[in-house]
DNA sequence: GTGAATAGTTCGAAAGTCGAACCATTAGGA
DNA sequence: TCCTAATGGTTCGACTTTCGAACTATTCAC
């Protein structure tokens, strides 16, 4: 398998026009009101309905020291709201408010219409084969990240 | 087509797993001499093999005025040098160092072992038509950033 | 119970970012 | 040919973001 080099370097270059097309639509929804980072755990936040400090600062590769302010301004903004566990008093889990649900589902929406356009260039069959193979490498990827992230 | 909006969901979720992968990797290689900003200047530059300033403001979003510090510091981390233009004087271009090379040829192998991975995971045919099709959701992902990046 | 581990917060220092003012150079007319 | 405008970078000061270390509160484990 000679050529799998050069697939390998079109699949990066690839991959790396449609995240940054991805990206650009965080950047659009972020501008005004609310920082890239601050969009970012908001949309962490509402994927999971809610999240405990540490579950936000790992997804966002952050210091938990960090988030607390962040998450101190969101608060201010109303945009997320504390709340201790009473199970066990340490864990905080943070919270979408109504408005910050507004804001994310705003994101998602975009986020889909650029997924739909996406899916709308290929036909039915393309679509399902399509989507089979990249879950086939989203789980290899996975795979070959989880035994590298020991000796980092 | 009523699960086109299931599939879509699936895609963008999908996606997200890999690049968050593909980000894994670029901390990875950033981790200990190179901020993950700088690891990136580095790769803008390598792919390029120079860039002016102002490209690598653009490709980075971030201010020129910004982008004079981080290269003042690659400079002196022994990573970058500039070169004044003969032809323009008032061009700056910025080209790796042998060390500059070696810390993006060895970012870009790690990226290289990851993406071989992930079409290891599929049989040759399969591999062509993920490709092909990836190609064509990069087209079209472009073409609908593109009409809606005029009125941001 | 006591000591270790875990979840968050606070605090000060360091790094990163921006816009405005600036210098140097080039381009584009009267 | 000047003179002005535009372009490419840098410098500077203010502001924001980020981090690690020390700390509090709580739970776990023996």
């Amino acid at each position: 398998m000679p050529d799998l080099e050069a697939k390998a370097i079109e699949l990066k270059k690839t991959l790396d026009v449609i995240t940054s097309h991805f990206q650009w639509i965080n950047s659009a929804s972020a501008s005004g009101e609310l920082s890239l980072q601050e969009l970012k755990i908001v949309n962490c936040i509402g994927q999971r309905e809610s999240c405990i400090m540490r579950e936000v600062s790992e997804h966002l590769q952050v210091a938990v020291s960090t988030m607390t302010g962040i998450i101190d301004k969101l608060e201010d903004k109303g945009l997320v709201r504390r709340e201790r566990n009473d199970e066990d008093r340490r864990i905080v889990r943070v919270i979408l408010t109504g408005k910050g649900r507004k804001v994310h589902q705003s994101n998602v929406e975009n986020y889909m219409e650029l997924s739909r356009r996406m899916l709308q260039s290929l036909n039915e069959s393309e679509q399902d084969v399509y989507l089979e193979i990249t879950r086939k490498i989203a789980r290899s990827a996975a795979q070959y990240i989880e035994s590298n992230s020991g000796n980092q």
